[in-house]
DNA sequence: CTGTTAGCGCTTTCAC
DNA sequence: GTGAAAGCGCTAACAG
């Protein structure tokens, strides 16, 4: 029955040095005599010591807690669950732990979970923010100067780094899919015309029609809400133009089954007589219709990619924000393709 | 800009108390004055004051930093990403954080993990072990007095707490359904008997078979190995016995796998000419087998219970260990049965 | 190379 | 009710 917590000065005094010096070898310096070393780690190994962080941890009185907190919205969701592991994998093997939370899509819970990490002096942040997060819920954060990556969704106006898939790229390989396939009518459906995010992917299509096709039509281009019932809408419109396409890829995965909807209620088999392919945006759906190919984001991968992104803003001290893009693959489902999904894009790191 | 962090110093001096006025307020004690009290959180607010937990706990010097550890095998896997959240949930609300990390099963990873959780301090640990993990293991965790929590898992010489599912009931309710379905002849197939699993099981049944039918034949109950190939035997054998049973609940879902295996082999389809039912055990395969029934238990479920029983050995200060079981239900696969699943065994707390 | 001396930010007696 | 002082376990200057 060990008396308390052995301490520093507990192996100082068994192995007959000082306090400093048992500091030393905690800290692997090379200013100590190997004898010396080697019997202060055997006092420790035999005395059970374990190092306090904590008090390390105060004393150098910055945040290097060897701490990285991890916040998702749903690790209910496998695709969380995965980014957990990556970012895990790169954070353990840096010698730093994650704390990881799930805010279940809860802005409160966010904010309590965000402090409560920030009292346990984590030395960064990764975040896949909860539906409605805005800049100034990251704002104190990012004032501290604790870095922070936000990852998957966007944070509006915050000047954090963030990852998130690449819009241009994964549209592109798409439509070469597509074209590989035979197609070479094919429409792009739904989105807002007013976001960032349309005409990333739309500039994706563009370039692909331009490297594979002769050229495209712009009415092939049919915007809609990018929801189920937008997707249902924009297909109709798209089969009533003069020369029909005769496969799609949608502005994200709830527009794509609107189209299956659309098509299925024209009596048109979705998959057979039309290729459909949707980016994988809403995720939850990601099981729903094996018909459809969609363009996915590796989690694991853009775990991995965010945590590195983060371990090196903290090194370098303080680092301005950067966004940087996350390959994405085509995943094919149904034994309509080839292989299970072909990695495109930017390699990971 | 604010220059370094604010301390409790800075707050007491803007707020004209002294410090310890401030951790009095910081601690909600009634001690101090509704007007000061008032005077100091706003102080706080202003200056953006941040509370240090690590220092805290140092002077605290036990291990109450309210945070708690989790460490699980595999959490791509949805079960225990599951888990994780329903530890999460009652972690949180408790006002405790969570960290979480993942050994891949791997057991070095593993060591090095609940290694730098005690060196952060954790107050407790909810561990669903790698395979192979030992007693040894934990050894030196519960000499040090922080509760632990086994979950999923067993780790057979360890004096610590644990949950596991609910294997009596379980089967009980596994042969309550194959006879509600008009089974009379069921047989119990796989699984070592000299294991303290099996006869859970088995006894689970015995009992079922009591109490709804006039009783049973112990031919039925075939033993094996609880594996694929186990299964496949252990079919063959139970249909070669004088009257054939016309269902089977087997040992583990690796077992019911290796059952509806030799069921084909005979030319009879599972799911249809013959019902298997399995208990949820070899989880990896969870989605591999529509047709099959499986026994399972729910992982949020089980994840808050083991929260609660880790927390309420924290607040009891010491604990004996304590094995608790957790509710398991019958998920019906296909359109072969009524819901998706309902829940058996005792109320979730 | 090793020992001494100050604190990091907080809590906690114990006086006032 | 509030203030002063000591100290949790560790590291970071400096001396020796």
């Amino acid at each position: 029955m060990t008396k308390g917590r052995v301490t520093v000065i507990d192996i100082a005094k068994a192995a007959g040095v000082s306090k400093s010096t048992v500091s030393l070898v905690l800290q692997g310096s090379s200013l100590v005599n190997d004898a010396t070393r080697a019997k202060v780690n055997s006092v420790m190994r035999d005395l059970g010591y374990v190092y306090n962080r904590g008090a390390a941890n105060l004393r150098q009185s910055g945040s290097n807690s060897k701490i990285i907190g991890v916040v998702v919205n749903d690790l209910t969701n496998s695709f969380f669950a995965e980014l957990a592991v990556g970012v895990d994998m790169v954070v353990q093997s840096a010698g730093f732990v994650q704390f990881l939370s799930n805010t279940s899509e809860n802005l409160d819970r966010q904010r309590e979970v965000i402090a409560s990490m920030r009292e346990h002096g984590i030395s960064g942040l990764i975040l896949s923010p909860a539906r409605g997060t805005e800049a100034s819920d990251l704002k104190p954060l990012v004032a501290s100067g604790i870095p922070v990556v936000v990852a998957v969704r966007n944070v509006p106006g915050a000047k954090v780094s963030s990852i998130a898939s690449d819009n241009r790229q994964g549209v592109f390989a798409a439509v070469q899919h597509l074209v590989s396939l035979g197609h070479s009518r094919i429409a792009f459906l739904g989105g807002f015309r007013d976001t960032a995010v349309f005409h990333e992917r739309l500039e994706g299509y563009r370039a692909a029609a331009r490297s594979c096709l002769l050229g495209h039509d712009e009415d092939l281009v049919v915007d809609s809400a990018p929801s189920r019932a937008g997707g249902a809408e924009a297909i109709g419109r798209a089969l009533s133009i003069g020369s029909k396409p005769t496969a799609a890829v949608c502005f994200n995965d709830a527009v794509a089954f609107g189209a299956c909807d659309g098509l299925r209620a024209k009596g048109i088999e979705p998959g057979k007589e039309f290729a459909v392919v949707g980016f994988d945006d809403v995720i939850e759906a990601k099981t729903a219709v094996p018909a459809l190919t969609t363009i996915s984001v590796d989690p694991q991968g853009m775990g991995r990619r965010a945590a590195q992104l983060l371990l090196k803003q903290i090194s370098a001290g303080k680092a301005e924000a950067e966004t940087i893009v996350s390959s994405v693959r085509l995943v094919v489902r149904e034994s309509c393709g080839t292989g299970n999904g072909s990695t495109l894009g930017r390699k990971q790191a």
